[in-house]
DNA sequence: CGAATTTGACCCGCGC
DNA sequence: GCGCGGGTCAAATTCG
């Protein structure tokens, strides 16, 4: 199976239009979450599934076998994250963080790799230690100037092979050209 | 040597 | 009001 059904499926929910045609997201979307069977990459991911949530309607995600993924939302309105400009003023900016609202999706994904490659390039810029799980919970960023795509990427603590990816935001770009795989294809469309 | 990662500190929201 | 937990920053370190 590819992203494409999934693409379908959530279209047919009428979720993925709104995600790719708008970028002020609308909270009113009442389609919590949808689970996707199937393959991401064959070979090196089984048992996918994935779901769009929205952080109003969705403060945490059953994920398998009553398993618990804590959504909480970080976010800051601010301009550029890799400029060090920041200073103690513009850190108040952050202030209100978690109440902004972003285009979120999440995928489990049974993968000896923490980070799937979806055509973007992503930049590490934190690593936390999550209650309530044995792995630490690590934060990317992606590359590219005004990009503010972020995700999360978390192993589940009952089964290390199991990877919680939660995209957070649209981006604004294509994917890098030096990765060409399916699944970059069918991120991308996120 | 520049880019990427690591990691401890800091900040903020939320529950009690 | 306070403490906890999650998210981010940024200096230090590592890597290519």
């Amino acid at each position: 199976m590819e992203f494409g059904q999934a693409e379908e499926s959530l279209d047919s929910l009428g979720l993925m239009a709104q995600i790719q045609t708008s970028c002020s997201y609308q909270p009113e979307v009442p389609i919590s979450f949808c689970n996707i069977s199937g393959s991401i990459v064959s070979g090196k991911h089984d048992l996918p599934k994935f779901w769009v949530n929205e952080e109003v309607n969705l403060s945490e995600v059953r994920i398998g076998n009553g398993n618990t993924d804590q959504i909480s939302s970080g976010k800051d309105g601010s301009s550029s994250w890799w400029k060090s400009t920041s200073t103690s003023l513009e850190r108040n900016k952050m202030k209100g963080r978690r109440k902004m609202r972003e285009p979120r999706f999440c995928f489990q994904t049974r993968s000896d790799i923490d980070v799937l490659d979806d055509g973007y390039k992503w930049r590490k810029y934190g690593q936390k230690v999550v209650k309530n799980s044995l792995h630490p919970r690590s934060y990317y960023r992606c590359t590219h100037s005004n990009c503010r795509v972020k995700k999360r990427v978390e192993r589940l603590s009952e089964d290390c092979r199991m990877v919680i990816t939660t995209y957070e935001g649209r981006h604004n770009h294509t994917p890098c050209d030096d990765s060409n795989s399916d699944e970059q294809n069918c991120i991308s469309s996120f």
